[in-house]
DNA sequence: TAGTCTTAAAAAAACGTTTAACTACCAAAT
DNA sequence: ATTTGGTAGTTAAACGTTTTTTTAAGACTA
């Protein structure tokens, strides 16, 4: 089953009878090879099923044409179509890619990374742990190999990132449901120390100040570091004497477990309560009502972190300074927002 | 930023003041070192922040701690939750995962098989394209490398399998239909000449044998190959004079389309009509109603394709022989199926 | 004709490890 | 006192490439 051993290059040479090095050449169209030994080099690789041993290649040349993606949570919808995108990029430019899931475990994403560099990947695409780094951003500072920050930054750390501008993503989603007519509106929102949360919660507050509406604080519902905190605070949010006519959940996870409190407590949407959410999620089209949200491109995100990558890699991008990526996110209109209710 | 180059096992054994033997030993905890001595190359390698570069070792010690991870298609989100389990379980054991998407594409899946080959992963993790390998599948046989297939087998391929019982999915369906008082059935499947869905095919029409119910040819939707086919396959079958009051897709993606029309055709679940589906989604416990499924164990799957190649590659497996695990899927009874409604 | 240039191919060095073979040393056994 | 044996370490070979250097030979120049 798994006997057969690979033929190295010296087999191929002698089946050619040439040298080693002229195999090389012919093979890799570096130097001169002349037409007859090119063709018979071929053929004698073909015929033993030649296929390079990557791993003396780059231990000589020094590039490994492998790529490491380091991914702070797998099952997050929006990272895995990262990853889906990053994968077909990668690939079409000629490069593998190592995955590996961080799961949010800042140690696991130390230990992961202390494999790339082990394996000498030739990049690393990496979407950090929360508050991983802190304090020992000088590690990643002094990594041999070119880094692309993505969706996160990592404050301290002098490095090319793609992310989006999530003052924006806020923004689009108070001002959407300004226009419909809401004024009493909540929020669903992890840290507020957290960058990323803290922005969109701004871009959220600043919209709804251009139509003259103060963000309640007290509908403001912070630290929801998962669904099940999210399902709670909803709970509470929507069981209050008053209750908001629109919420927005900040995250994938926090949207989920925002879902799930509104059919609990059995309140349809879009009729009764408003719903609108930062992130796509796979179902967001199918669900009925249709979930409108604000979506991150990823596309355009896994495109611009692997040609930039590439870039630094391939050495065409100018040496010492950062390139920040900052893309605009966009607002899906589906069927879970429309005009608040006729009485509060 | 990218310019640091890191220190070799050469300047390790410098600092340490001992030959890199001694170091290369120290570090693998192999052959006879002294306390002392091992605790003077930790400190050294640590202050040099050295990192064994992958590729020297595999090129001498014939192994790179690297497993292939070749899927069909990772958007389908049975095979995302392998992926997920895989690498989890692969990194547990000290094993990097080289993740390849073939987007059901066999041309790709053929140039992924090469690099892995070329990279000299230790082993390979195959949920191959449908159809691909026709006629190719002295390829795979020769393969130097373990290889497990995982999902789907490939007829004429003596290999390493994990699987599900695809006949006992379509009886569970059946069953439990059946069960439910059903008696006129549809289901939507993929091509019956494919092993899958004829073994899901079988179950089902056995099950509902068991009740003396025989399955309507008219009701078999065959040759659905993606979402659009079974959307539009499943509008015909609502649209039929005589309604069947439930409905199993085979597949993750078939589901979609069927959900799409029947919403589409604003038939309220379960009451109108029941659905039922093979592979479980991400979403169809959050939807309302929930969404009955018979699904595929995936973390046990995982489990048995990942030990399963690593007793290959430990060489702990009786050279020769092929082993095939088939595992047991499970019905998850949720709110889109109850009894038919009264009158036809 | 002898010398120089060009060119295709071969030979050899190098990449950073692991490991087999060897050495030096000391303790125990004869 | 000599052997035997084991232990802790070193030396050197090997893994399969790429790349630099060297060789050989033919074509051109003086």
């Amino acid at each position: 089953m798994s006997g057969a051993v690979l033929p190295t290059i010296r087999e191929v040479a002698r089946l050619a009878g040439v040298s080693v090095a002229t195999v090389s050449k012919a093979l890799n169209d570096s130097g001169k090879v002349s037409e007859a030994l090119r063709e018979r080099v071929d053929t004698a690789a073909r015929t033993l099923g030649y296929a390079p041993h990557a791993s003396a290649r780059s231990l000589r040349s020094g590039a490994t044409r492998i790529l490491g993606l380091l991914v702070a949570d797998i099952t997050n919808p929006f990272f895995l179509k990262l990853v889906e995108h990053i994968e077909q990029l990668a690939s079409a430019a000629g490069y593998s890619v190592i995955l590996c899931n961080s799961s949010e475990d800042a140690e696991r994403e130390e230990r992961h990374l202390g494999m790339l560099l082990s394996q000498r990947v030739d990049g690393i695409l990496l979407i950090p742990v929360r508050d991983s780094w802190r304090g020992r951003i000088g590690a990643l500072a002094r990594l041999p190999q070119p880094l692309v920050l993505v969706d996160r930054m990592l404050d301290g750390l002098e490095a090319d990132s793609v992310t989006i501008d999530n003052r924006m993503a806020g923004y689009l989603a108070g001002e959407h449901l300004l226009r419909l007519g809401h004024r009493h509106v909540a929020i669903v929102m992890g840290s507020p120390e957290h960058p990323i949360a803290r922005h969109r919660l701004d871009g959220f507050r600043e919209a709804l100040a251009t139509g003259g509406i103060a963000l309640d604080e007290q509908l403001i519902a912070r630290n929801c570091f998962n669904e099940e905190a999210a399902y709670r605070a909803v709970l509470a949010l929507l069981d209050r004497a008053e209750r908001p006519t629109a919420i927005l959940a900040t995250n994938n996870h926090l949207t989920l477990g925002l879902l799930r409190a509104v059919t609990d407590r059995a309140l349809a949407m879009p009729d009764a309560l408003s719903v609108i959410a930062v992130d796509d999620l796979p179902f967001s089209a199918i669900m009925r009502p249709g979930l409108t949200v604000v979506m991150q491109p990823s596309a355009a995100i896994a495109e611009a972190a692997i040609s930039g990558l590439l870039d630094r890699i391939g050495g065409r991008a100018p040496e010492g300074s950062a390139r920040a990526v900052v893309l605009e996110p966009r607002l899906a209109v589906r069927g879970s927002t429309a005009a608040p209710p006729r009485r509060a």
